[in-house]
DNA sequence: TCAATCTCCGACTAAAATACTCTTGACTAA
DNA sequence: TTAGTCAAGAGTATTTTAGTCGGAGATTGA
């Protein structure tokens, strides 16, 4: 019930990666395709294909559809991508309860209109929320044990 | 994704109700039977009542089962239940991922091996159980609900 | 006694969300 | 031209959630 979906998993996964291979010393811009991120990890192709479509179209990644030098690269520093962002782009806007983004009357829930712990519960989802906005890819990016070693890529056609 | 079942929805609410009505002025510690919290929330009466089954096994209420009188009570004081206990009675130990309560090796997700986001995400789920865990239905009692105060993992901003 | 009323438990169905796949198309670099 | 890429949408399979049903056991009150 209180789980990340295997989508925002993968999202979460890939921008981690994308963000290693740029920040790296040399700091070049090079972009990554969906096929090398889905080997890497073993995450199904054409699923993450779609996560990464739909990153793109919230504005998080820019794609660079260039045939086959093609790919992503994060459209904004690492710092500046929150988890909470990543999630609402996967998924819809996240909400604890069925009463939680209220479009006026209780359309959602039933029982909204003598419900004593609707408050207590924004709450909690208020908090939730400032906990998930406040970490970034940046907080996420290798911590200790940088488990994937990016050098390892076979080089797709030329490195200049 | 990130969201409460009705099941868990429906625990909350029985138990502020059961809390509110023995922690009345006359604390009497009248037993509520399921029929009772139902209607007066408007919630499948089956459902309702697997829900509380479940809570007396976990021993957060008492079932009195003693014919037309009977009912359940709550097993400990409003301040000694807390919300995750609630939730991990209802759904299992909640965990953010697949990879959250491990046994052993990888049996739940693939890419655990090289996996660099677990760690981080394992300190996010872990701020949010605490969360969860630092509120008890005391908190929900009233709708004058206390402040939560998040305790994130870097001193960052303010919540207020 | 006996019927009403309650908890308890497990199996069951239905609906909805998730996870994943397939197909088609447009673009671009070599 | 051709292979490799992103884009988009429909389609399917699996899992989870929501809600239902029926029977067993216990207790009370008439
Ligand atoms: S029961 Fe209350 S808290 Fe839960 S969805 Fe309905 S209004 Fe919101
Ligand atoms: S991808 Fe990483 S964080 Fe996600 S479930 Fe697998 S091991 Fe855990």
């Amino acid at each position: 019930m209180l789980k990340f979906s295997k989508k925002a998993d993968y999202a979460l996964l890939a921008l981690q990666y994308m963000a290693v291979v740029q920040s790296g010393v040399d700091a070049d811009p090079r972009v990554v395709n969906t096929k090398e991120i889905a080997e890497e990890h073993h995450i199904p192709l054409e699923l993450l294909a779609k996560v990464l479509q739909t990153l793109a179209r919230h504005q998080l990644i820019e794609s660079h559809h260039n045939g086959p030098k093609g790919g992503y690269v994060l459209a904004h520093a690492p710092g500046d991508i929150t988890i909470a962002q990543v999630l609402e782009a996967i998924e819809g806007p996240l909400g604890l309860t069925d009463c939680s983004h209220e479009k006026g009357d209780h359309s959602q829930c039933e029982q909204m209109s003598r419900c004593n712990i609707r408050t207590p519960l924004l709450k909690i989802q208020d908090s939730i929320f400032q906990l998930l906005n406040g970490m970034s890819i940046e907080d996420i990016l290798v911590e200790e044990t940088p488990l994937i070693i990016v050098e390892s890529l076979k080089p797709q056609g030329v490195i200049s």
